[in-house]
DNA sequence: CTAATATATTCGTTATTCCGGATATATGGA
DNA sequence: TCCATATATCCGGAATAACGAATATATTAG
């Protein structure tokens, strides 16, 4: 079960808060844009989701070749809503906004 | 000025984690009151309380040889509110209470 | 089966963090 | 001034985390 420490170490990190923020409020992501959004190396990329993954803060969804991510909707509340009020001041500090094209959908 | 990253980096640690839920809701604490709280080395309590200080989650009052410890009122609102979240799972899984006396008071 | 694409994992290296005994500093009292 | 107490800082070693190129895996198309 996800505890406090977890999740605060888990969101102490520029790109996974950057994954976070990227995630939150859409229903899906796949990694090639988390990728292109924030121009890091892929296997980068797929290290940190495999961290935010099994903190169970991500879900994942194969579509193909394709993974689509999203927030973990089975989150407890609590954890929800640090979420939502961290990815505020985050989205302004690391300048984080995905492109309004993704590559699947 | 304190950032969502920081501020779960400062977190995510049981002992960081569990002073800040020792201080949350007290007017003010001190470091032997801590120390015995937490039962660990006087050196590490000092050494996670500057961490803390210095991400401005704390401030620090001296009064004689102690010093009094309290959440930082100033933080912005939305380090407040994560803060207030935290602290309720924060407290059940890291069994934290301050003890009724407290040696300054 | 082969090639191409998307993603995950491995692994050696580097960087960061944590620990706590020892020591330094600060304050108040005798 | 000297001692006792409370707290902070130092520092060398141990543990943890991050990096990213290379490689492995999975899926689809031909």
């Amino acid at each position: 079960m996800l505890t406090a420490t977890q999740l605060c170490k888990c969101l102490g990190d520029d790109i996974r808060l950057g994954l976070i923020c990227l995630l939150h409020g859409q229903q899906e992501v796949c990694v090639c844009d988390l990728v292109a959004a924030l121009a890091l190396p892929q296997s980068t990329v797929s290290r940190h989701l495999g961290q935010l993954r099994q903190c169970q803060l991500v879900v994942a969804r194969r579509q193909g070749t394709w993974m689509h991510y999203r927030i973990n909707p089975a989150l407890p509340d609590w954890a929800h809503r640090t979420l939502a009020t961290l990815v505020v001041p985050a989205r302004e500090s690391l300048d984080i906004t995905l492109p309004n094209s993704l590559c699947c959908e």
